[in-house]
DNA sequence: GCAACGCACAACCATTTGGTTGTAGATTCC
DNA sequence: GGAATCTACAACCAAATGGTTGTGCGTTGC
């Protein structure tokens, strides 16, 4: 179901958009930290702490068990692999735009300024193209 | 300073956690599209998805240049990237962690020097998330 | 010239978000 | 057993978010 992969996207760049909760991923990336062993490191309630870890949770990007009384995390490296992946999907899409752009000055005309299109330097889109639009 | 990566950070990520932005994102990866075009696959508001451009933008993910009465948008590659590499590096940290317990599990684990936490020889079910990449 | 188009921006609104405090249930330590 | 620890959860709050409509202004087409 695409509409299913949508809302996982939209969990997973949700839980990753905020500092705090990146920086438990990293810790818990590492190794299984209980909610209060991570809370010390932050200048906020323990509650919210713990709110973070169930966000992160619900985004399938760590995993919680419980352990006597406390309850320890750690990251899912699959959850993030896939969210690195659809971004490497999306860089994908673009690399195939500039393949056919060369196609394009390969055959036709070139009025495009030579660029070198490759992930080496920075952006450039051709955009000096300025595709004639009138309507 | 890395407080400016964490909010490049937090703005990539948050762009990226509304689908109607990825998919907007996928189609100015394809190539430039005015905001009004964009506008006609959706079922909101012109100004709704001119937000959107805008949060896109201001978050690096895109550029836009005006060309006559329209707004043109193209997606920015590098950025991209960007926000991909971040997330290979958390997976990074994971194999490094994967590698560590491997490391010790060769060696006899008795003490942990490096491991600040008390995580006692932390069990690796990593296996079951995905593939033990130890490289 | 003037109507239609494309966009920006302000004002507004309901919902979500990230944070707080307070209460309560298990579990561990002495 | 009793105190301390760790966590969960409810209730609350200010701010941000995603959406709307309305207004205005430069550009394009007739």
């Amino acid at each position: 179901m695409d509409t299913i992969d949508e809302e996982r996207a939209d969990a997973w760049f949700h839980a990753l958009s905020d500092r705090t909760r990146r920086d438990i991923l990293r810790r818990v990336m590492r190794g299984e930290q209980s909610v209060s062993s991570l809370a010390r490191n932050y200048s906020m309630s323990l509650t919210a702490v713990q709110k973070h870890v169930v966000t992160l949770e619900r985004a399938g990007l760590i995993t919680r068990r419980r352990s006597g009384r406390e309850t320890l995390a750690s990251g899912q490296a699959g959850a993030v692999r896939s969210a690195a992946r659809l971004l490497a999907e999306l860089e994908d899409v673009w690399r195939e735009r500039i393949a056919r752009i060369d196609d394009l000055l390969g055959a036709e005309a070139a009025s495009l300024p030579a660029a070198p299109q490759h992930p080496p330097a920075a952006q450039h889109r051709a955009a000096a193209s300025s595709p004639p639009r009138k309507d």
